[in-house]
DNA sequence: TTATCATATGATCATGTGTTAATATATAAT
DNA sequence: ATTATATATTAACACATGATCATATGATAA
């Protein structure tokens, strides 16, 4: 089966591949590419600088819009935009109390995916 | 000082921080932009399903140009130009054998991200 | 109700990004 | 030298993205 997608790749593909072998090892350790999809939509949203420092403010305390305003020096429409898509790719929450919308990260995997991050670049 | 930079921040702002308290501590414990920017950079680079897809076949084997075209079945110009950007981003790293060029993860660092990162989304 | 405050949303615009085709370079083989 | 092979580079294009302005929503206060 694996064999076969890789002959089709060589007919699609103008280069064929040197070393099969290689080539059929790494094809089995491949996770699917839905997985692969949806690792690099969440990296992607790591990778700006207003939505990281957003979430790096979010690692420390629960905040509310307006507070992060004045923390980055953002304008509130683009803080709100980019809390729109964190809140879409379900990175952070969000509560109301009152006229004021707190928002804080889902769970403890972005800290650690942001320490991780970070031991990379202190290096 | 950090109390300076809030209340400056406040007026070129147009929305003044609710919760002071709040503003000041994480403004303290926030890393400073150089960093930040780095980490976006860093993720922003993961933020591509070519790229990732690519990071992933070389934390399991060095691979030349020719077996990701035919692992990925991707044009060999898409992929030279991919790992261009890693390159320049020193994620990957590369030997010449003749005509062929082997490209490798720089460190285990990127391994560890790919992990840390499958580990939130596989939850 | 009306006014005000905090936040959200829609449209626009300039900029960035990934892919492609065409071409260049570099090495090896004939 | 010529040819073939593997990879890199350049320019062009379609598309995505982030910031901004104007405006809308939703909640409280007067």
């Amino acid at each position: 089966m694996t064999q076969d997608i890789r002959v089709q790749n060589a007919e699609l593909c103008e280069v064929k591949a040197i070393h099969e072998n290689i080539v059929t090892e790494v094809t089995q350790r491949m996770p699917n590419q839905t997985h692969v999809q949806s690792l690099s939509a969440l990296f992607k949203v790591f990778g700006d600088g207003t939505r990281l420092s957003i979430l790096w403010a979010l690692s420390e305390s629960e905040m509310c819009v307006c507070d992060i305003c004045a923390l980055l020096n953002l304008k509130q429409s683009a803080v709100s935009h980019q809390l729109n898509k964190l809140k879409m790719s379900r990175i952070v929450k969000h509560r109301r109390d009152g006229k004021v919308m707190f928002y804080s990260l889902t769970d403890d995997h972005v800290r650690k995916l942001l320490e991780t991050g970070m031991e990379h670049i202190s290096e």
